[in-house]
Order: structure tokens, then C-alpha cells, then sequence
DNA sequence: TTGCTAAAACTAATGATATTAGTTAATATG
DNA sequence: CATATTAACTAATATCATTAGTTTTAGCAA
């Protein structure tokens, strides 16, 4: 144990993600996480690496819980289901967590290992769903970029008012997934 | 003509669009634009609404000339063809203009409807390449959002250093196009 | 219990930024 | 050539990140 306890790190993600979600990742300062905690902004410098710190422990921190919740959608499921239901996850944590899954998605400092790690973590997941298809190695990695263009775009465009139309979300997200669908099974046929 | 010409609009937008390309939109500051344009930074605000009003101008430029590069690939193009070379420009100009890129696609105020026009005015041109296929309405604008989602994530992702597998990243482009086109495809039989 | 130590909080100070107010300078037009 | 308009300027304020140095707190050992 400590000499003094002082803030515990997962109550301090935990506030940065609200501030993220409710904000925007970019309202993620010192001087706001500092104003949550009831603690002024210096004293932050005994947890976090200064606001760059900051940043790079929120995009671990939405990495984990956007992998935790691919791995839930996954389980107890294959073939077809899963990826419709990895999808559909990955855009739904999106949706509930704007600001978190926008870390989640800030480029990883070259030197953070562990985030990496986690990045990887999930790009197995995915092509562990996407073995069902039988691709050959190049074609399953270009088919997980693929889907991860598919999903990341879908949230990012959704997040930022850009499919203003009035047209279902759900049914976007259903059709885009069916086309994606439909397009790897043409592929393997070919 | 103003009784003082000043700073040129389109000089400030460009200075503006290489600031970004070079450190990222958030490094688009009024001390950096003012420092490279030769003037004090409250000598902006007589061209923009403060930093927010640059950052609105900003992103309406970088749609222009999306749209723009966008009309000149499918210029004499149909079909297929259209479709691959609408994707290729697209994102070759979130290569070539990461940041104004990233400009562009910022969400769009709700009281700037010249902006939203260019924005229209793309999602129009794309549901006019997709017109080959004969889609009924509803399946054309969500064709269309499918077709956005993948070409933003790709770029996005693509930006963000987020395909660090060392796997060609024009051969991601070209499959990923290839799977939309034969779900496309597969789509309009059924 | 009491004192020591380590760690976490604090205050104070600095530099960068955006922004506003008020002033000066330059130029097109009569 | 005088004027009005507009764009530039300086000065000042507020917010933020950051660093340095100090104080406080809580576990632990005597």
C-alpha cells in the first residue's frame, strides 16, 4: 500500500469518460478531470503523464472495454450471427459511449506496447470471426480492414450528424452489413 | 473593393489547409495562422468568427474540394469504373490532404446550410454513381451510407495509423471496393 | 503511542492560447 | 486632397498546461 491512498486510477478513467462521452474527447483537460475529482489540476501529475498521459490512458482504457464487449457479442455464437452481432456491438459501444470510443480510436504512441496489444487483441477477434468465410491469409486481413472500415465509418459518420437524411439508422447498419455479407460470400465463391 | 484589401480569403484558407496537413486539425490554432500569415492573431478576427469560425470555414473548404476531386474521377466515367475511381479519389485525397481532409468531415453546424449543401451535393454525385445498379430509393441512400462508411473508415483508420500489419495498404483499397461491389451486385438480385 | 518516510496533495509562477476593447494606420472614393 | 471605412495594431484578461517547491497525510517501525 501507498503511504496515501489518494485518487484511485479507475475512478479517475472512469470520470475522463464521462467528460469524453459528454464532451467530446477533446474536453478532456486537466483542469476539467480536476474539477470532477475535487482535487486541483497539478495534483493529477502523481496519475497521469500530463495530458498526453492522460489521452493515451483513456484510448487503452476504451480499447479494453470496446474489446470486452466484441468478446460478450461473440460468445456462444459463429458463422453469420457472430459478425452480425460484432457489428452491431462494435457500433452500439459507439453510440453509448461517443467520447470513450473516440479515445479508443486516437492513434497509439508507438511506444505503448500494451495498447498495441489490446489493438491486436481485437483484430484477432475479428478474424476469428471472419474464419467461418475460409479466406485464404491475405484475403482474411484485407477482409478485417475492411470490416473495420465498415464499422468505424458507419460510427464515426453516425456520431458526427453526417447521415442527417431521415432514414433509419438501424436499417444503414442492417443493409451495410448484408452487403458486406453478401460481398465476402461472392468472394469466396470466386 | 474595401478601402484596405488585407488578407486574401483564399490565401488564409490555404495557409490554413497546409497548417492542418501538417500537424493535424487541432493544430490549427489562430497564433499559428496568424504567425504564418504575418499578423497578430486579433488581426484575424476581422476574416473569421474566432477560432470557431475558422474551423466552420475550414471544413466547408475542405468539402469544395473534396467534391471537386470527386466530380473530376467520375468525369466520362460510368458504372463500375465510376464507382472504383470515385473510391480511389476520395480516399487519395485523404492522403494527399490528411488534415484538411479531417477538416472536412468535422460535424457541420446546423446554421451553416452553404456547408451542408456541399455535403448534399456529394451524398447527390454518389447516389448518382450508384444509379447503375437500379436500387429502389431506400436501398440507394442506405448504398450510399454504406459506400461513405467504408470510405471514411478506411481513411480514417488508414490516417490513424491504424493498419500496422504489413500488408499493402492499395490492395486493402482495391478488395474493400471489390466486396461492396459484389454485395452491390448480390443485392440487386435478390 | 510516537516519530519517520513516502507519496500525494497543495500554492505559486510561467508560458501559450483565445478573446475583447480600444487605438492607429492605410487606402479607395468622393 | 480630405474623408470614411476597414484592417491592422497594442494592451489586457481569462483559461489552460506545466514546473518547482512546499505542505500534508497515512502507513509503518521503534
Amino acid at each position: 500500500m501507498s503511504p496515501r491512498p489518494g485518487i484511485d486510477r479507475h475512478q479517475l478513467l472512469q470520470a475522463a469518460a464521462e467528460l469524453a462521452d459528454q464532451g467530446g474527447f477533446h474536453s478532456v483537460t486537466l483542469a476539467a478531470l480536476a474539477g470532477r475529482l475535487g482535487v486541483r489540476s497539478p495534483s493529477l501529475y502523481n496519475h497521469v503523464d500530463g495530458l498526453p498521459g492522460l489521452h493515451a490512458a483513456l484510448t487503452q482504457y476504451g480499447l479494453q472495454i470496446l474489446h470486452e464487449r466484441l468478446l460478450k457479442a461473440v460468445a456462444g455464437r459463429s458463422g453469420e450471427e457472430a459478425l452480425r452481432h460484432v457489428c452491431i456491438a462494435y457500433v452500439e459501444f459507439a453510440r453509448t459511449h461517443p467520447g470513450l470510443y473516440e479515445a479508443a480510436l486516437q492513434p497509439i504512441q508507438p511506444d505503448h506496447a500494451d495498447t498495441k496489444q489490446i489493438g491486436d487483441d481485437i483484430v484477432g477477434l475479428l478474424l476469428q470471426v471472419l474464419a467461418h468465410y475460409g479466406l485464404e491469409e491475405a484475403e482474411a486481413l484485407h477482409s478485417v480492414r475492411t470490416l473495420r472500415s465498415l464499422c468505424h465509418g458507419f460510427s464515426s459518420l453516425e456520431r458526427g450528424g453526417q447521415f442527417a437524411m431521415d432514414l433509419s439508422l438501424d436499417e444503414s447498419l442492417a443493409y451495410m452489413i448484408q452487403i458486406f455479407i453478401q460481398g465476402l460470400n461472392a468472394q469466396r465463391r470466386d
